[in-house]
Formats: structure tokens, C-alpha cells, sequence
DNA sequence: TTCTGCATTCAGATGATTTTAAATGATCAC
DNA sequence: GTGATCATTTAAAATCATCTGAATGCAGAA
């Protein structure tokens, strides 16, 4: 059943891992978690704990903290096999879903607790008779924010269940329109062209 | 011209403060760059290292390295005042811009040099017959993930330009099209309900 | 029942990031 | 030139997140 693997490939399955571990950072996931995704994304067949700790070296709580955290995010499922006591893992394989996951955690925990404070925030604010300019403008720059955090969350959820690796062709056509509609191709340019380092 | 503050107003922007920090870090931003961009984002007038500093209790090497990463970023500006040596601040008011900005700022430090290295990765791969079928799977995989990234980038370089609060409406438009043509209402429901803590 | 094989928890170790305080640099007024 | 004012850099300290390894828990086998 254990095929075996060229060198070619296992050295780029270590890559794949290293780079995903990389950019888990960058979505709030930590590196562990983000390379055991990348192990079991990658990988045809289910894996047990210990293959995983063997092939990330990293010790057994360690493992066992991050499974479970995949798991709760619904990244990650526990596969048994039959005959055997052993816990088995498989991911999440279709990248789209796997976003929508991603992003829809970031909204729960991140996000939508800062919108109810700033809720919050506003209405202390509401009762009030702005005393001065200056109070009227953060009146405005808050509310403007969370109608921002508003406006971005329908989006998300709009989107994310319209995009599947099924229908990438239709996001295409949807991307093609917005380009077209936009007439000012305002994308700001980066200020700085990495001088130093 | 310094105009005088009512408690509610000063209670609200510390607390504006605060919560902007905390999301700060869920942007790879870190608390203190987070804070004082919403300090100047709240602020209808620029202002110096010096009422930054007080304002937040920070230090004057924390407060510099802080603005001038914003300003690199684009969200903050220098202001010069006429007969004044100082340096004053002022930040990016439209909150379209400003995720503009910080979305373009993530895309350009994080996930293009991870692009890159997987496009190589695949590069290597590709030339090789697939010995097995998990290498296939594989080679698959990463496919998938590179297209994504992609697709992802494609779109928002697409939708970025096109909202600022000048748009909103159109946005408002454009969700609603996704919506309606999204034939599976798909949204991954989070799979556990704060069970503990 | 006890033993065995895993899964899970947790206190402390490690490592990364952030912050500070003090030193240095730059520019302007005199 | 000198002194004053602010900006910037730096090394060390503080803080914070993550990881480990040993202890504990739990379920099935004998």
C-alpha cells in the first residue's frame, strides 16, 4: 500500500510544507498548525499522530494541540480505520473551502468581536450633542468604520460560497466585470521599493 | 484651536484605540503601529511625536519606529507646519484605501514570495514522469494551491480599486449579483459552538 | 481486574517579537 | 563655531506565543 516516493518528490513535499507553514503566519494560523495542514493536504491517504510528529519532528503535545485545533476549525477530519486504534487524519483537499474555513474563523474571532465594541462605542456617543468639530469627525470615522467592517463581511460572505474550485471560471467573469466598472484603476502603488535590505 | 473635549468623547476614542490595536494583529500589524494609526485616524488634525507618545504611553523609539513603518506603508503622512520644526502626522481617512493598502502590503511581503517558491517547487517536479499515484495527488495539490493564489490575487487586484467610499453602492451591487448567482448557498457553518471558554 | 497503547493536558523552557531607554545623528538658531 | 531640538538607531529588557516532555486520562484486551 506505502508507495514509495522519488527524492524529487519528497524533497518538494518538504518545501510545500515549509512554505505553507510560512504563510500560515500570515493568516493568523501558527507555523505547526499550518505545516501538519500542509502534511495532510498534500498527502493522498490519512496519517496517524505519529507519522506526523516524525515527519515535522515536533514532539507528541505539540502535534496533538494542533490536530485538534484543525480539527475544531473543520480543516482537518479523524478518519478511523477499522482493526485499528489509531486515530487517523485527512484535510480538507478543495482550496476553496479551505479558504472560506480560513476566513470565516478570522471573521468569528477576530472581527466580529471589535465590531460589537465599536457598536458599543457609537452608541455611547449617539445620546450625545457633538460639542465640537473635532467630535463630530470621529463620530463620522467610526461609523465609517464599521460600516466598512459591515459592508466587508456581507461581502465575504457572498463570495466565499460562490467560489468553489467547481466554478473559478464564473469568479473569472465576476473579477472581469468589476474591472471593467471600475473606471478609476486606482490600485495605490507601493511607496517604497524595498532600498535597503 | 485646540478644541475642547467632552468625557464621552475621549472615553470612546481610547477605547477606539484599544480595540483598533487588537485588530491590528489579526492584519500582521502590531499593536502599537495599530494604535497609532487609529489615534491619527480618529484625529481631524496632524500630530507630533511628542502628543502621540503621551496619548498612548509609549516611548519615543517605539513611537518612531511605529510611524515611519506606517508611513512606509503609505497609511500615514508627514505633515510640515510653517515655522514649526516638528514633524506632524496625519493618517489615510478613507477606509477603503487604507485596506487597500494593507491587503497590498500583505500580498507583496507574504504571499508573492511564497508564489514564487511554489511555482519553483513545481518547476522541478514537472519534468519528472509521476512514479506513483500520491505523487500525482501531489503535484495536484500544489497546482491547485498555486492556481488559488492566483485567482486570488487576479481578484483582488479586481475588487480593490474598485471600492472606496465614493462606491460603496456599486459593492453593495456587485455582492448582490454574487449572491443571486450562487445556485449552492454554501457557507461552511463553524463546527463547534464555543463549547468551552 | 490490570496492562497496554494511545490521546490529552499542563507547567515550565524556549524562542520570537515588541518595547524601552540611552546613545547618536541631523538640522537649525544663534 | 555652540547649544537646542527633534529624529533615528541600538542593545538590552520585558512581554508574549509556542513547544516540549513528563504526567495523567481513558478505552479496549487479556
Amino acid at each position: 500500500m506505502e508507495d514509495q516516493k522519488s527524492a524529487a518528490h519528497t524533497k518538494a513535499l518538504k518545501q510545500f510544507i515549509v512554505y505553507w507553514g510560512e504563510m500560515a503566519s500570515a493568516w493568523g494560523i501558527n507555523k505547526t498548525m499550518g505545516q501538519i495542514h500542509a502534511l495532510l493536504y498534500a498527502e493522498s491517504r490519512p496519517l496517524d499522530t505519529d507519522t506526523i510528529m516524525a515527519e515535522l519532528t515536533i514532539s507528541r503535545g505539540n502535534a496533538n494541540m494542533n490536530i485538534r485545533k484543525l480539527e475544531q476549525w473543520g480543516l482537518v477530519h479523524k478518519v478511523n480505520i477499522k482493526g485499528d486504534r489509531k486515530d487517523y487524519y485527512t484535510a480538507e483537499k478543495d482550496v476553496w473551502t479551505t479558504a472560506a474555513i480560513i476566513i470565516r474563523e478570522r471573521q468569528q474571532r477576530e472581527i466580529d468581536p471589535i465590531k460589537k465594541n465599536l457598536t458599543e462605542c457609537l452608541d455611547t456617543l449617539a445620546g450625545l450633542q457633538p460639542s465640537s468639530e473635532s467630535e463630530k469627525i470621529f463620530h463620522q470615522r467610526i461609523e465609517g468604520f464599521v460600516a466598512f467592517l459591515d459592508l466587508f463581511e456581507d461581502f465575504t460572505k457572498s463570495m466565499l460560497p460562490y467560489v468553489s474550485e467547481k466554478n473559478v471560471a464564473s469568479l473569472r467573469r465576476l473579477t472581469k466585470i468589476a474591472r471593467m466598472k471600475s473606471n478609476d484603476q486606482y490600485f495605490p502603488p507601493s511607496p517604497y521599493n524595498k532600498e535597503n535590505e
